[in-house]
DNA sequence: ACCTATTGATAATT
DNA sequence: TAATTATCAATAGGT
């Protein structure tokens, strides 16, 4: 179909055989969108150009698709679909055994750390643990005296606060008595406020600023 | 191209709509083996007839048919075909990440074991792990207490051993010299052997079985 | 299935 | 590259 004839085997001419390649792929997208309407047929085209290019075409309805999988995957069972499959199969059960085998060293450093099989140590191996448990103690117990400390400067400010709102009520109640006083003698209660107040109560109210929740 | 042109459109006529699958599916196949040979590319072509039946190409290098099978899966976003094929290392994936969730579990409570990243614990939380440092500390105590006792006894034995040894080596001088005033006096040197022996020599040369190779 | 008129595809050329 | 066109290939409809 062409101005001559052709012999089908491989075009050496490297341009002709591009501009081939081009027309032809065309052509058979085309028919196979062609059959696809006309007769209601499922259809999958692949080209790869030599430069490695995708081009393809699907018909849109879905319903074979899946026997048609099977039916490739059947069909091209020990070639490269198979492998790229166990491929990644492999891969993926590697890992699973690379992790499983952190997960095993972890579980056993974590048994020793709680004194547990300890029997297969030799003493050597049991002083580098205790060395990691006192560690995690001198640690652990920092920690503590911070917690310690820090409830302990809020149970302080607590207590100020509390002393300096009860010196109020106090000064409130004489206020009170006071202008009761007043009423009766003329009194006046102002005089020496400050003089009333012990130097504990000179405080600001204040919150601390807790980090925890709890 | 034919008697008549034709619309490109769904043929009803199911007799005809057959025919032409027929004739048109061995075009495509026969232009995909074309376009394969003719320009070196790789072509893959799969078309279901109505009734189901498959017919398919695909060039001899079959690097193509995992694109092909990709390609076709993407397009039609099908759950039974792609599930399928994804479905197992799904599983693996879930298990990855099982295994993985174990995994950070185990490395915080090692690293709060060693005293790191307490930062963000209660003080409640606190108390549970010094518990556990304690225990730890306990039980490795004690076997390390067994060690020391091994250790112990096996020295004392040793040192028996070698009193023992000692002896022998000293009766054997005795002997020696003995013998050799024997030679001169005529003397016979075994006649109070036991009473030269003091009690603390009187022991079995033996070895305790330790289990430790270092 | 086969036949063949006709259309469609495309090889060579521009 | 892209368009043209002469030629061959595919195939629609009839047998």
């Amino acid at each position: 179909m062409g101005r001559g004839k052709i012999e089908i085997k491989r075009i050496e001419n490297q341009s002709n055989r591009q501009v081939t390649f081009s027309k032809r792929k065309n052509g058979i997208l085309k028919k196979a969108k062609e059959i696809s309407v006309l007769c209601d047929a499922e259809v999958g085209v692949v080209v790869f150009s030599s430069a490695g290019k995708l081009y393809d075409f699907c018909s849109p309805k879905t319903s074979c698709v899946p026997y048609l999988l099977s039916r490739i995957l059947e069909k091209y069972q020990t070639n490269s679909g198979k492998i790229l499959w166990d491929e990644k199969h492999k891969s993926l059960s590697a890992e699973i055994d690379r992790i499983k085998k952190e997960n095993d060293n972890m579980q056993i450093e974590l048994r020793h750390l709680k004194g547990e099989d300890l029997n297969s140590l030799q003493p050597k191996e049991l002083i580098m643990i205790e060395e990691a448990l006192d560690n995690g103690l001198t640690s652990l117990h920092e920690k503590q005296m911070e917690h310690y400390d820090r409830l302990v400067k809020h149970g302080k400010m607590l207590e100020d606060e509390n002393k300096l709102l009860a010196f109020k009520v106090h000064q409130h109640d004489i206020a009170l008595s006071g202008s009761m006083r007043d009423l009766e003698l003329g009194y006046h209660p102002d005089r020496d406020f400050a003089a009333q107040m012990p130097i504990t109560f000179r405080v600001q109210p204040s919150h601390p600023n807790l980090q925890e929740d709890s």
